[in-house]
DNA sequence: TTAAAGTGTAACTATTCTGGTTACACTTAT
DNA sequence: ATAAGTGTAACCAGAATAGTTACACTTTAA
């Protein structure tokens, strides 16, 4: 498991949320689900409520919802919230590399790789948490389960 | 420098290649223009081996040439040569969760984010090594470098 | 007013990845 | 034969993620 597993996390959590509508749901609720950690969770959850995607309840009853219409939250939102690094890094080489061609060639490659990731960031816009929700409602369907936790 | 700096490198490894165009390439002379070690230089130049896009030369005056005209080849290419996890990774849960939606929500993120994979690829595709090449050249025009290292 | 159910967050561990480095066997031109 | 190369194994260091425990703080409700 080397790879990043967040955003698949935190669209999983933004899923749940939005199922139970206006109803908070606790982090150890949530971890059940996503089969991991209260904390894991609740680490998610900060981002995401930091990115103004949810809201959160403190107390007895308390829990984590959304804070937008799923059909206002795209992939990009909460690829954002998360605060990334840049998929592709691009380490500059100082002023007084010897090499010409070397401290020429990172700027272009900088500004090549930041296009990628603004396309990437294009498509993951084009696709929003009710979309995936509806696709899970339909699989949900196909396999004969109640819609409920 | 946590992120993945390999693309840059190995981007930055091919158009050396090409700047050089037959002559061979020692790691040590690409290593010290792309500021690092000779053995990371081979360990790219390997992969870029295996996919066909490098060509090496044992033994005294031996070193890497690009295997292909630098117009085909793109940055999917070199990418691809690299053998990187997928971006977005999606853990599957065991047939045996007890939550019904979380094991219909993994296949779902899996799909959705391999298309965001594929956007990715075909958006890495539409650049090619000559296209970065150019706008190199350019660069070093208008800081008045003379082409060689 | 107190107990219980929550969140937020710090701290520590284990794992994995990348990059850097050394070392050494093997290849080849001169 | 020697020197200049590659290929590759082995190890270290640094960073990120996930998992976990622990605890202070908030809030509902009995």
């Amino acid at each position: 498991m080397a790879g990043n597993t967040r955003l698949a996390t935190a669209i999983h959590v933004a899923g749940l949320l939005s199922f139970a509508d206006t109803v908070p749901i606790s982090s150890e609720n949530i971890a059940d689900s996503v089969n991991t950690n209260p904390v894991v969770i609740r680490r998610i959850i900060g981002l995401l409520t930091k990115a103004g995607l949810v809201n959160v309840k403190m107390g007895v009853g308390g829990g984590a919802c959304l804070a937008k219409s799923p059909v206002e939250v795209t992939l990009a939102d909460i690829y954002l919230a998360l605060e990334e690094n840049a998929v592709f890094e691009v380490p500059q080489l100082e002023e007084s590399h010897p090499c010409a061609i070397g401290r020429i060639v990172r700027p272009v490659l900088s500004e090549v790789l930041s296009g990628v990731e603004q396309n990437l960031l294009e498509s993951l816009r084009k696709i929003t948490l009710a979309e995936v929700i509806i696709k899970v409602h339909s699989r949900m369907k196909e396999q004969g389960i109640l819609g409920q936790k």
